[in-house]
DNA sequence: TGGTTAAACAACCAAATGGTTGATCAATGA
DNA sequence: TCATTGATCAACCATTTGGTTGTTTAACCA
């Protein structure tokens, strides 16, 4: 369930760089160079160049080499372990959210009070 | 569909320290104080607290009033707003990679073509 | 009223991050 | 061999971030 959380650590970290993300947003419709990703960016080449390094650190994405260029294509396997992490999270509490408008409803005829969850 | 980017930066800039999502997960078993929160960890609690601040900021969780204390709650909204980031770039790429092998299917019985993906 | 507890505020510091410019490496083609 | 193109490497700078200690606010309790 929690194999690695250094590589959790890594690709959210990657993914909190709005430039990143639309570098993942681009390559969702198909592998491009450097110089293709840099081009929506007022942004070097270099910087970009750095952005794809940390990507590629956090596993989301591969450069593969072809000719001078050296594509980089996305990594969707990760992007599944973000979500997957995420809903463990998110089901469990939507889940208490349920079971507590249960409890308020039937509160609510007894004259409720508010609740107290120490744990 | 993407009705705030600036609500996805602060989303995953929050979530990409390890303290914080130490904290989500402790709050997806229930509503914490600061001195709960803090408790595991070999940090002070105003450390913690600015940690709460930015995943308030960015509409993870949210605080109430309670006597002194300011329990500290999970919005699970908001997870599920990166989750909707993630699966919209995660679903497209797998689709691609379906389409790809089946190309690559056909592709070998003429002569295959490189696709090396080292990890 | 004074004491205690929970938490935030403020100022500060070290380390990391995102960006730049300039130089270098690798592959292609004349 | 030499020039060109694509991309990385290296050094550097400004800003941000995560952390600290110390001080204040807010609410309860006696």
């Amino acid at each position: 369930m929690n194999p690695d959380d250094g590589t959790l650590d890594s690709a959210f970290m990657a993914l909190a760089d709005p430039v990143r993300r639309r570098i993942i947003a681009r390559l969702s419709r198909g592998q491009a160079t450097v110089n293709e990703l840099a081009e929506p960016f007022a942004i070097t080449k270099q910087a970009v160049s750095k952005h794809i390094q940390v990507l590629e650190q956090a596993g989301l994405v591969t450069r593969s080499r072809e000719a001078q260029r050296r594509p980089v294509h996305l990594n969707p396997a990760r992007l599944e372990a973000l979500t997957a992490w995420i809903d463990q999270y998110r089901l469990v509490r939507e889940e208490q959210f349920r079971s507590l408008d249960a409890v308020l409803r039937s509160n609510a005829a007894t004259g409720g009070n508010h609740l107290k969850e120490s744990s």
